[in-house]
DNA sequence: CTAATTCCTCTAGTGACTAGAGGTTCAAGG
DNA sequence: CCTTGAACCTCTAGTCACTAGAGGAATTAG
């Protein structure tokens, strides 16, 4: 059985961040040992793995906990986990475009100004406070 | 002068972020209506116009304050704009590179199931628990 | 057996808003 | 002038996914 500290270690996951899973319900809470401490066994450190697996590609904790509901249930079909996960590719192209366009908007702006001037002739500063200078919509 | 719903259609900013900007001091407490009612001038247009954009490039509030003191202060050297425009550029292209990293390992995932096998099966939850198939660290 | 480390619970804070309750002011039409 | 309905007011609490810190108890290595 493992303390909370070595869960920690194992799955990379931080120990308040455990014990918030418990407390909203992600993780079932642990046995304990005489004194009160937690202690977990190889269910936990798989069930943590997949959490932090997910939230490292960006799924966000209401996915993740139909994600572990479909897999505790092994007969049920997995169109639910696939539209999940297509759902948050989508979302993540969606945001790499938006950041594209930023980037490029940002770029534009950077070049206006070496940071040479005074506040006056700022050309960032112009930039922010014009948005008719820009290319497209944010 | 403006009431605040109109200063919100003139810039986009709905009202209680206005009301929520004002009470973390990033907007002046502007004057009142004989009825105790917010009216706002030319000044405030700009400023929380300035201030819209700024958030729409991803700047953070506490960026965005440091630009609006400079703004206030013409005849400051805009250097320290200039450092933080260059700073949210490159947090901006590392949080490109990083969601890039991500849709291709998400895509990876997708392709693996096509949604219509039973849980056990389904190679969405597999990718998802085991991490060493990952092409990359994410 | 002691000392250092890890663990416990609990509260409060983060960023940037958003939602709702319960009440007041304003502007336009009759 | 009066009414009606929209827009305004303050205040509290909630969102998401944690993070920080206080004050104290349990465990473990030497």
């Amino acid at each position: 059985m493992l303390a909370i500290g070595t869960l920690s270690q194992r799955t990379g996951v931080k120990v308040p961040t455990i014990r918030y899973y418990e407390e909203i319900g992600l993780l079932a809470p642990p046995g304990r040992s005489a004194g009160g401490q937690r202690r977990y066994g190889a269910d936990d450190v798989a069930r943590l793995g997949f959490i932090r697996h997910a939230r490292d590609l960006g799924f966000g904790l209401v996915a993740i906990r139909s994600l572990l509901d479909l897999a505790a249930h092994p007969d049920r079909s997995c169109a639910e986990a696939n539209a999940l996960a297509m759902a948050q590719l989508r979302d993540v192209q969606a945001r790499v475009a938006r950041l594209r366009r930023l980037e490029g908007e940002l770029q534009r702006i950077v070049a206006a100004c070496d940071g040479g001037h005074p506040a006056a002739e700022c050309g960032v500063l112009d930039a922010l406070a014009d948005h008719d200078g820009c290319t497209g919509p944010h």
